[in-house]
DNA sequence: TATTTAAGTGGAAACGTTTCCAGTAAGCCA
DNA sequence: TGGCTTACTGGAAACGTTTCCACTTAAATA
């Protein structure tokens, strides 16, 4: 029913090479017999055929985004949808389009992954948030199939983008320290086998250390990504016989769980213990107070990751295979550095 | 360099109709050949090749998923999440796919949104929040490309997926005269021109109205779909001579201003003042007190919307093309239900 | 003028499937 | 025995592009 390149060509008069070459903007055909084409083409309600095209270039100009987050936590929603904006920020550029893939049942779903490639459904693959020993992972490296992570998988050679995790936990108690704090807290996102929770408490310790702060174990509670960990871990440190002034949170999510337990103690934020948390959350604004946090470049991270596997698929290396972005401190007023201000 | 149906065809012995009947499952195939051919199949690594396959069926298997909606109702990113989801979910069942294309510039992305069917890069779309006299919208029904609109658009006989509007503000409002107040007050999620506020004030309206309560026009006020707009309305009702017990807000992301403005004024919730909103963001459980709402379900519009979708794309006609979901009532804190019930 | 170069064009072949028609063999029935 | 059905199989044709080689014409060069 639709008109193929082959009715253009004959009423445009032409050879369906050139009809192809019109609408491949190749610079190898005279203006006059463009138009023709254009024209023939608009009466007739011409548009070339995706499928055929990508049969015969062996490519599809499409990215899978791959998600491997369970979807329990309920931030990563908002988290992953500007991720995406960045990932298609570039994709229309570079003219690709997005195939997504959700989390599917553990292992099960595993197959349908490999399939996206091996069946060209899609030239390369993003995987947010990789698991550590994921089965998909170790046959997508056996079966050389292009792929970026977006998360970071330590030991791996694959190549990723991730927040600089390290850096952003140390700007976070920087910021308490120069605000006069001397006995900080840290609270982890969750437990260290996890890298970023690994990485965060480290940027705590490099905090403490280059100012030359005790590093007092006493401080250390563990979260577990959602508020009731965060409760318990607060109640637990303002049991201590000499609380910290300042806690820092590794994960907004657990931060909300930290508030309320202050507040049920009936002391005050940020005068009696001030708080930074980390993530920024769509509604750490909205806390009361409103928490004090480290944005994730999360847009960003979309960008990268798409360019980088755009890199790969046109067949060009990168200069770097490992990127790691910068996050910022959004102050609010959870810390207490507005009230010194004013 | 990958191996094709040929290459399996002539290292299993047989014809290339029967790889391809034993790919496609035909129940012609004897155990036997079945054997063979997977066998062989497996030893050159073969995958039969979706352009391929797309190319001579003439359909893609892919549902295009398309934004309307601005970015910056930062809540809309988590129930996106959500009803794709449930599109998901019946793409795994039914083995489609999923392309997603983001709400680029205001129209200038339109063209890109029509070649997506008319190039054969997916069979049909599901355009999430569809807006009124939207140019894309008319030019769709024009070239007959099978859709469907999760969000409702009056006047539109496009089939669509959305929520009970109107039923679920009658729920919210229900709960709170059944709680024994007289005078509720209503602030919308937004101007009344967005059809989905008004079938809201209509709910609220046809609550009061069934239980014989006088409907009191000084109690009304819009909202913006933002806190702060929810902080205005709210200073507004309580500078009334006689302010409403109870208010209901057609949206979470508004009631969290009011929630604000109440605590400004030094008044208690639910005690002194009653709240029901609607949404359920996925915040509104740690609001404090953690607010009582209407739950959207979300994952049951995707869901809906990609069966709608891909019984049009079957040649199949479903019973109903309109169709509205119920919503749910989640009692937390702010209405004083649960006060109650202790 | 004769020869080379460049610009523009036409169309066969190839991409890897599915579909469909024709064909074979075996079993069944009368 | 012969004809009919059933179960299975082989492979040509078609899907709609791009690519590449061959060709024509006009311009530039010697």
């Amino acid at each position: 029913m639709p008109s193929t390149i082959k009715d253009v060509a004959k009423k445009a008069g032409v050879g369906i090479g050139t009809v192809s070459r019109v609408f491949n903007s190749s610079p190898l055909v005279s203006q006059e017999t463009q138009q023709k084409v254009l024209q023939a083409a608009r009466e007739l309600d011409y548009y070339p055929d995706a499928s055929a095209r990508r049969l015969v270039q062996g490519k599809t100009r499409i990215i899978a985004f791959v998600e491997r987050h369970s979807p329990r936590q309920s931030y990563v929603d908002a988290f992953m949808a500007e991720v995406l904006r960045g990932i298609h920020y570039v994709c229309l550029e570079e003219n690709y389009h997005v195939l997504i893939e959700p989390q599917t049942s553990p292992n099960s779903g595993d197959l349908r992954l490999l399939h996206l490639v091996r069946e060209k459904h899609a030239d390369g693959m993003i995987i947010s948030g990789p698991r550590f020993n994921d089965e998909l992972i170790i046959s997508l490296k056996q079966e050389n199939i292009p792929v970026v992570l977006q998360g970071f998988l330590p030991g791996s050679d694959l190549p990723s983008v991730d927040v600089d995790n390290l850096g952003g936990a140390k700007t976070a108690v920087d910021h308490l320290i120069r605000l006069g704090h001397k006995r900080i807290g840290l609270i982890t996102n969750g437990p260290l086998i996890y890298s970023a929770a690994l990485a965060r408490q480290q940027g705590y310790e490099a905090a403490l250390r280059e100012s030359n702060l005790p590093l007092d174990p006493d401080l250390l509670r563990e979260g577990e990504f959602n508020p009731e960990s965060g409760a318990r871990a607060m109640k637990s440190l303002l049991a201590l016989s000499n609380p910290p002034t300042a806690v820092f949170i590794a994960s907004d999510m657990v931060a909300i769980g930290v508030i309320q337990a202050i507040r049920k103690a009936r002391l005050k934020i940020p005068q009696d213990i001030a708080l930074v948390g980390f993530d920024d959350i769509p509604w750490a604004a909205y806390l009361s107070p409103g928490l004090t946090t480290i944005r994730l470049p999360a847009q960003e991270i979309g960008q990268q990751a798409a360019k980088l596997l755009i890199t790969f698929l046109e067949g060009n290396t990168p200069s770097k295979t490992k990127i790691f972005l910068p996050t910022k401190l959004i102050i609010r007023d959870s810390c207490g550095a507005k009230q010194i201000n004013n």
